[in-house]
DNA sequence: CGCCTTTGACCTGCGC
DNA sequence: GCGCAGGTCAAAGGCG
């Protein structure tokens, strides 16, 4: 029997599957199983072997011959795509021949197979197929919300046979007549969704335009501010609060800005070699700082990967005495951390990173240990974050980033590593962004952003910079409609980082994606009456997890109206999703972990 | 055996 | 100088 060639339909009335073929009655299902293993067996195979195309449809219009009227249902077609010789109906040397129905199921596969052909052409039409890894191992699943009508019949078991016993023959025409009726629905949705990629193509080369507009007007005010010295930091200063769009959602120190300006005279990022005589020695500099300093020389723009020794311990920090080095050390010091707060259950977001624990301690004021990682996916890669559990609430889980990676990331992680180094490189530059730098910023606050009013914040008390992104604020989806497209948050410049190339415009809506999917009750906390509206790009394994959402949707339109490569950025989605089954980002949680003490945590608890 | 977590020890900076 | 707090190291043990 072909392995995801069984039909079922699943008794979540949220989620129910037909696994192709798609109409089996309970009596014809018994009939099968002379031949053809459990149906159950069947979806297991599939679901463990095979990856699967779904079409999701919310437009109800689901009749079931079911008694009840259908719930606000998915109708999931899961279709196998690897058709792979041991997918194919094996009969044994001592097997029938396939009957009719067993035909029918093969034929109708065949259509699915098409069918799947069809929507890789029409959603996949920027993305190499191969690329969607529709035929990979995974259990991927890739939801589109067909918006058909279908007609289809229930096969669940606890109907009676005798209520399910229809001829084979009008089966076999109602099959047809779905499988007609979807196949047009496709057809229509392929030219739907052209049309709608032109009118987005359009969309977004007028919005680029503007963009540029705003920067070439942005760039020669700040000329102005530079000529007029010290006055341009107030400038600048007031500019930013401009950009942000909302005076009250964003505190921007002034000290932050005076240092961006001043370490935009060097290099403007981590590894400026300014000295600017703005930086006060005052501020504090703590242990992390001496990792700072290490960690500024080594990531991916200022050293070799193959110099680790230098990168982290304040033990093995070289010991600098010469003035201009002291200068450049504190200049690298004041490296910015990126801390996220989600809602989520999990013990860790999922970046798409692989960590390694090595401490955990107890913080002050927090009865929640903080756990520290750092990156592994590379030998020498400096990037660290630290975990814990808001002690106000425990369900929000605050991680904290730190460092650049200097290894190619994948698209996953390249969302966390693009948000995160855009939001240090905000902080110590400090300077206008460039076109493109603009273009990330703004897709950042028209998608992460606009979830919460206060989302973004700049700690001035922190002993670092420090960006918050705050996801635990029940947003108003609505509201990113109706934010005019001009309009700033944080303008977070191009990352532009050797590793964190790629789609990085999008990856700020990837990046808010992976995290609303991570989270089972995730602070992206979306109406219920808006769930399940479109396009769908959530897992469906997490049970008490919303699925889609009027958020999800905008995120994807967004992605789609900032780059026509939006599959790309569907795939790196999709990616970040497998990712949060990552087998190594099972940390324990540190709510729970009550026996891990040190030194400082008996101290502190004495 | 390699990788990971755990956890006590250690280092550093800061305030008093 | 001492204590505190944040952060890291590294040995020990667990696990697949």
């Amino acid at each position: 029997m072909a392995k995801g060639s069984g039909l079922s339909i699943d008794s979540d009335p949220f989620s129910f599957s037909l696994h192709n073929p798609i109409v089996l009655n309970s009596f014809q299902e018994d009939q099968y199983n002379h031949h053809l293993p459990p149906l159950s067996t069947t979806k297991k195979q599939l679901h463990h072997h095979h990856s699967s195309l779904m079409l999701m449809d919310n437009s109800t219009a689901i009749r079931r011959r079911s008694p009840t009227p259908p719930p606000p249902t998915t109708i999931q077609f899961a279709v196998n795509l690897n058709r792979s010789n041991d997918d194919d109906v094996q009969h044994s040397p001592d097997s029938p021949p396939p009957s009719n129905e067993q035909r029918k199921v093969i034929d109708e596969r065949d259509f699915f197979a098409d069918s799947k052909n069809h929507l890789e052409k029409s959603v996949g039409s920027d993305y190499p197929a191969d690329k969607m890894d529709l035929h990979g191992p995974t259990d991927m699943e890739f939801n589109v919300n067909t918006g058909l009508n279908l007609l289809l019949t229930n096969t669940s078991s606890d109907h009676s046979v005798a209520e399910d016993v229809i001829p084979s023959n009008i089966e076999d025409k109602r099959a047809k007549s779905q499988l007609a009726v979807l196949q047009a629905e496709l057809q229509r949705i392929n030219v739907e969704n052209q049309r709608l990629r032109g009118m987005l193509n359009q969309v977004t080369t007028n919005y680029n335009a503007l963009q540029v507009q705003l920067l070439n007007l942005m760039q020669s005010q700040k000329a102005d501010q530079n000529s007029s010295g010290a006055e341009g930091h107030r400038v600048a200063l007031e500019e930013k609060k401009l950009m942000n769009g909302n005076g009250s959602s964003l505190v921007v120190p002034r000290q932050f800005m005076d240092l961006g300006l001043a370490a935009k005279n060097g290099d403007a990022d981590e590894h400026s070699q300014s000295s600017s005589d703005e930086r006060s020695r005052g501020e504090r500099s703590g242990s992390l700082g001496d990792n700072v300093k290490a960690a500024g020389h080594s990531d991916d723009q200022g050293s070799s990967p193959d110099q680790p020794s230098q990168s982290w311990g304040p033990n093995k920090v070289p010991r600098l005495s010469s003035p201009k080095e002291v200068d450049q050390t504190e200049a690298t010091m004041r490296k910015a951390r990126v801390s996220v707060r989600a809602r989520s259950e999990a013990p860790m977001i999922t970046d798409g990173c692989q960590w390694r624990k090595y401490g955990q301690k107890m913080a002050k004021g927090n009865p929640c240990p903080r756990a520290y990682y750092r990156c592994t996916m590379a030998a020498g890669c400096p990037v660290r974050k630290q975990v814990q559990r808001c002690a106000e609430d425990r369900t929000i889980l605050i991680t904290t980033y730190e460092g650049n990676h200097n290894h190619p990331l994948p698209p996953a992680a390249m969302a966390m590593a693009s948000t995160t180094s855009s939001a240090a490189r905000m902080l110590l530059s400090g300077a206008m962004p460039s076109a493109d730098s603009l273009m990330d910023s703004n897709f950042l606050s028209r998608t992460i952003l606009p979830y919460s009013t206060s989302m973004a914040t700049i700690s001035a008390s922190a002993p670092f910079p420090t960006v918050t992104l705050d996801l635990t604020q029940s947003p108003n989806p609505l509201q990113q409609f109706q934010r005019p497209p001009g309009q700033f948050n944080i303008p977070f410049p191009n990352p532009n980082q050797n590793f964190t190339s790629g789609p990085s415009s999008l990856l700020p809506q990837i990046f808010s994606q992976a995290l609303y999917n991570q989270s089972k009750f995730s602070g992206l906390q979306m109406s219920q009456d808006t769930d399940r509206a479109a396009v769908q790009l959530g897992h469906q394994s997490q049970p008490g997890q919303q699925q889609g959402s009027l958020a999800d949707l905008t995120a994807v339109t967004a992605a789609i109206a900032a780059d026509p490569n939006f599959t790309a950025a569907l795939a790196a989605a999709i990616t970040s999703i497998i990712g949060n089954a990552h087998p190594n980002n099972n940390v324990a949680n540190p709510a729970t972990n009550s026996n891990n003490n040190n030194v400082n945590a008996t101290k502190q608890q004495q």
